[in-house]
DNA sequence: AGCTTAGATGTTATATTATAACATAACACT
DNA sequence: AGTGTTATGTTATAATATAACATCTAAGCT
């Protein structure tokens, strides 16, 4: 089970994780000459800022603040859909919002694992998971082309400060 | 593997399967002390009618005609909003729809498999891939609390006749 | 039956999320 | 520099969902 878990719930080099991601990035683009703009680039980095999922038009608010100057919702959507093509991001169905990915070169199953306290999403790389999820489908006799799968709880921090318990 | 896939997928008896699932309901309701309406039935019949998952601008289409006078939003989402509260139906979150719900009486894992190509949805109680969420998070020290599982592909009835690629 | 009240629905307005359609700008290649 | 492609700007609007308050209905009580 390969996950983020722990880099997104503790404290740690955030700078350094943003630049990580960013490279990641920049790679992908020169491998499928695709271009990493500036729009583009800063939707990635307030992404990544937070380990939250962000909602396009809480993105829009703060690219308007980063950038000195309103930006539309097409820009900020336009620039999410080049993110997501590219595998960059994900987007969480069930909260309307996206996510920077970790792991943007491997093929992963899209597990996320959702703070519904302080809101914070692990992204989780699980084989036997979805080995299940085709045993499955093939019983079902069914054909499986993708999946969303979003778990919500609470967290590792959260847990331990709330024993489980909501505020 | 507990599934009304092939009921889904496959012609039936329809009118004994929406009015087998609204005994369900009133029996539900009068075991809650919670009422169940003609605009609330009318909504449940509707989800049922297809098992194909609605959104809540087509029940409002819908129910409109049914009831043969205007429908207003709120309505129709308070409608799904109680019928949800007992388990009655689901929401598909990747779809920003709403389904009967084959299994209202049990602890059911909510995974769905849903048509790309007819859009019809199976829904799907599997325990040891609920075992398996558990476990992973637990691994995680994540507190699990719900799920949203949603598996997109071809249902038998498309698979079959178009070999898997679609028209 | 009439009264009371909780619960359900009606109504209006608006918030939130997302996209269509067309105009302009930037860039990459010759 | 000229041309085609890609990206962004701009305006408008579609699609999904909820807030707030008014009105009605039906169940329980006397």
């Amino acid at each position: 089970m390969l996950t983020n878990s722990r880099l997104v719930h503790q404290p740690h080099d955030h700078g350094r994780c943003i630049e990580a991601a960013l490279n990641r990035a920049l790679a992908l683009c020169a491998e499928r000459n695709a271009r990493m703009t500036p729009t583009r680039e800063s939707v990635l980095r307030l992404l990544w800022q937070s380990h939250q999922p962000l909602g396009a038009y809480q993105l829009q608010d703060q690219l308007a603040t980063l950038l000195g100057k309103p930006i539309a919702p097409p820009t900020v959507y336009r620039a999410i859909e080049f993110l997501m093509a590219l595998g960059l991001i994900h987007r969480i169905a069930s909260l309307n919002a996206y996510l920077g990915c970790p792991f943007p070169n491997s093929e992963h199953s899209n597990l996320f694992m959702i703070c519904t306290h302080c809101g914070s999403a692990a992204e989780v790389t699980h084989s036997p998971l979805n080995d299940m999820l085709q045993k499955a489908s093939d019983k079902a006799n069914f054909t499986l082309q993708s999946q969303t799968l979003e778990l919500f709880g609470l967290c590792p921090q959260c847990s331990d400060t709330n024993n489980g318990v909501q505020p």
